[in-house]
DNA sequence: GTCTATATATCGATAGAC
DNA sequence: GTCTATCGATATATAGAC
């Protein structure tokens, strides 16, 4: 049977919250196992390249326990994306929070460069999965993710916006063109980075340094 | 039987080049039919999107009947790869050399740039395969593949190096992150790019405009 | 909740007729 | 050269024992 979702599963009215939250704390972490487990795998072997006996062998489970969890590969790999653009967008969200209410916008604008691009790179693998699943997966999955995506694109659409408004970056270039070409440059990285060459601050230092102020001499 | 390749499997001794050439023509230009669907299904749907029956169905042939023209998908997959890399690379050089040789290496990079670019873009559906292909392809291929990417890397480390030489661009940034922050933003690009949006030329301008001078005001 | 066993589908690849 | 037919491997998914 497939335990009951929702509201994490507690049931308020209980006599026994101890019983009831432990036995779907036992499911709840199996499932996490799972997740974790698919988030690495689909991050380095992308969406084809990996089985679910992969997942399930990474996870310390046989092939058909993974759809007590899960209804179907289709909804593992949507968890596994939604997770993926949850966790940038809280990483660069906290980031822009504690820069506090008086930070220029070009200021929010670098903080979130460099944050998405640290999170993508070390931080997580969901969203390593999410960034590589999302150029891989069949259509349908595609779409239902674009709503996620949309809600993130919106942060980055505000940021670029009132640094333009703001005067603080050109005004003469396309936003949406900049804005994607930005997430472009990042979401590639994960499929060259090596952490021998050196830190990913320094990388992300770099990518910032090189958008903002350009290749050309400092002037 | 498999027909004889090389030298474009021309009989050099022949009697009747008429009948011999007729016969590897209407070979190649199935064998080429066949690519050119490859290729083309490769760029939208992936490595593991895309079917030997898709391909197949695509180029008017039934499945069994591409293995008279490749062994197998490995060499088929294989060779759209090495197809892209190439048109990439003839693009660029193509480009560069019309630039003559008494162009500035700043005006050079920015014509790789854009030329990498657009061929990406809107010239070749290989060379969107390869990159697709790149990111998915299982490591055996990956490393067949390499020393292709390796020679076209090769002429980037250059057109970097001699504009540095040159104090055309700012020296106190990695060149290798730069070049791959470059080429990750245009591999990307073709994700996201829709024709209605404007012209492919537009958007190349774009980039090359925020990677040289930046995003911050012109001063 | 997890197991074993199996149904079902599909893909890459091969063999042989034409 | 292309076809039809089919083999063998592997994947997702299901059923039922424990």
């Amino acid at each position: 049977m497939r335990p009951r979702r929702g509201v994490a599963g507690v049931s308020e009215t209980s006599q026994q919250p101890d019983a009831s939250q432990r036995a779907s704390a036992k499911s709840d972490l199996t499932r996490q196992r799972v997740l974790d487990a698919a988030a690495q795998i689909f991050a380095r072997r992308g969406f084809s390249g990996t089985t679910l006996s992969d997942i399930a062998k990474a996870a310390g489970l046989k092939t058909g326990s993974l759809y007590y969890h899960f209804a179907s590969r289709e909804d593992l790999v949507a968890e596994v994306m939604a997770r993926g653009v949850r966790q940038v967008a809280e990483s660069v969200e906290a980031a822009l929070a504690a820069l506090g209410p008086e930070a220029r916008p070009i200021e929010r604008l670098r903080t979130a460069v460099e944050q998405h691009l640290l999170c993508l790179l070390e931080r997580s693998d969901y969203a390593r999965a999410n960034t590589k699943l999302s150029s891989e997966v069949p259509p349908h999955l595609r779409s239902l993710h674009a709503a996620n995506e949309e809600i993130y694109g919106a942060l980055w659409k505000d940021l670029l916006a009132q640094a333009a408004a703001a005067g603080e970056i050109r005004s003469d270039l396309s936003l949406s063109a900049v804005r994607m070409l930005m997430l472009g440059a990042m979401a590639w990285a994960p499929e060259w980075y090596r952490p021998e060459a050196g830190p990913a601050r320094d990388l992300a230092r770099t990518f910032s340094e090189m958008t903002f102020a350009g290749l050309l001499p400092l002037r």
